[in-house]
This record gives C-alpha cells, sequence and structure tokens, in this order.
DNA sequence: CAGAGGTACTTGAGGTTGTCAAATATCCGG
DNA sequence: CCGGATATTTGACAACCTCAAGTACCTCTG
C-alpha cells in the first residue's frame, strides 16, 4: 500500500532531503547561521526592505527578525535606517561590507552541484524545461 | 556577469528554495519539530538505532541528540534501550504511538505536491528517468 | 589481570532561533 | 482630537545547537 508512491515525486523528495544540508553548509563558510544567510540573500541592494516584510520573508514572527537584525547590524552587514514616509518602520539596507559577503555567497549558491553537471546536455536541457513547466502557475 | 548560471540548476535551486518550509509545515501537523520528524522519519521500525548513529544521520553533536531523545521519549514516541552487546550504548526504539505517528507523517510526505501531479504522463517518465541519473553515483 | 587510552552518552554553560503576550510609538479615519 | 490599527521592541520561555568536561564502559597491551 505504501510502494505506490510516485515515482517522480519519490526521487524528487530523495534529492531535496539529501540537498537540506546545503545551505546550511554554505552558510558557515561565510560564518554565518542560515537564517542570516537568508537575510542577506532576501536584502538586495538597491532594494531595502522594512522589518516587516523581511519577517514575512523569512516566514516567522516580527519579534524574532529584531534579535536577528541586531546580530547582523552588530556585524556592520547591515543597517536599520527610519522611513522617512512612516516613523514607525525602521528599513533594513545592506551595507559595502554586506554586500560583499552577499555576492559571493550568491556566487558559491549559483555553482551547480556534480549530480547536475554530470548531467548530458540533453538531460540539463530536458530537466530544464520540465521545471520550467513545474514553476509554470497558471 | 553572473547571469551565466545552469539554467537546470538555476530551476532547481528555485525549487528547493521554495520547498524549504514542506518539511517544517508537515512537521507541525503531527506537533512535532522539524528534528523530531527528522528522527522519526530515519528511526525504521524493526531496526533499532544507537544514539550515536542517530547524531550522525541527523548531522548533529551526539550532545544535542540527548535533549531530542528525551523530549520525544517525554512524549512517549520513542523509548531508549540498553544495548546488551555494549553497556555504554543506547538503542532507539520506535514505540507503538510513534510507530503510528510515523506511519501517517511518512503517508502525509509521499503525497505529490500539485506542481508534480499538473505534469503531463511523459514529463513524469522523464523526470524520473533524470532524476535516477542524477542519484546514480558511481 | 591491571592499567591506559578510546568510545558512548550525559551534563553544564552559553549562544541563536523561535513563539506569544504586552508595551511603545506612530499612523489613519471619523 | 480620539480610538483603533500597525510596526517594532521587550520579556519570558522553550527548542536546538556547540563545545568542554565528566562518567561509565570497552579493548588493547604488557
Amino acid at each position: 500500500m505504501m510502494g505506490l508512491m510516485n515515482p517522480a515525486w519519490q526521487l524528487l523528495n530523495d534529492l531535496l532531503m539529501a540537498q537540506r544540508a546545503r545551505m546550511p553548509a554554505i552558510a558557515a563558510e561565510f560564518e554565518l547561521s542560515p537564517v542570516q544567510a537568508q537575510v542577506l540573500r532576501l536584502l538586495e541592494p538597491e532594494r531595502p526592505m522594512p522589518m516587516g516584510r523581511l519577517a514575512c520573508g523569512l516566514g516567522c514572527d516580527a519579534s524574532n527578525v529584531t534579535g536577528i537584525v541586531d546580530r547582523l547590524e552588530a556585524r556592520g552587514l547591515i543597517e536599520r535606517r527610519p522611513a522617512p514616509a512612516d516613523r514607525r518602520v525602521r528599513v533594513l539596507v545592506i551595507t559595502p561590507a554586506g554586500r560583499r559577503v552577499r555576492t559571493t555567497m550568491l556566487a558559491r549558491l549559483a555553482e551547480p552541484p556534480v549530480e547536475i553537471t554530470r548531467l548530458s546536455r540533453e538531460d540539463q536541457e530536458l530537466l530544464a524545461g520540465i521545471l520550467a513547466r513545474m514553476a509554470a502557475a497558471d
């Protein structure tokens, strides 16, 4: 009764499980916790973000963001700035130092793992096509 | 300069990021933390596991496992048992209650998300083939 | 067989992440 | 201007995580 799992999903699920540790590992290379890396990934330069929107992006309570931002700010990677339009809001901007870390980290994340590069060019193109169709939400 | 990311990896990476929250969400349905769900997943019935091997499977320090097991044991989902061969070792077994939670949870994890079921049969077969080739480590 | 060194687990200190409830400051509609 | 919403912070508390040290046990070696 349990052996009837959709084969594509079975394999994709295994892959997801196997790659679970990737982000934390890469974050650690930059002495960042997983959440901190996530913040740096979400906080695009030239695109400041209010703390509430960050809480939303992280999928956690707003009160949690306070401490996370505290620590990243203490390390000089991001900065709290008042929002001129609404004085309740604190807007987050990435500092030059943060931008450097972010760029290197994103490049590191962009490196395809061997599992991908080992695939033939045809398989890679097929895979990209299928994934694109999966992502296409009507 | 950074736009040259492997398209298949780009899409797969997006998928990984998007599915990041899946396991925690399903765990929460059973009032389990993500790590607790992971333990239940790893601890197959009929296949007791020493705490050290669990630490290895979770990729964390052995001292951390103590507390995690404490809480699962307090909830009656798993049990510590002495290992007859080596009295230093504590072997973990899943209880009947734990087995019930585990079964339901695995069934829940096995449900393919819409993104998969929406694919044509051909795409699903292609995808399974490609993923199988990815998983094939020589 | 005695003791040395290694292994499995626990304990304790300390930090990060997470929640919820309550406080503070600000905004907006009437 | 006032009352109700909204953004952030604070405080209390719990889970998870690491490292260092402790305890109990195993195993090898002389």
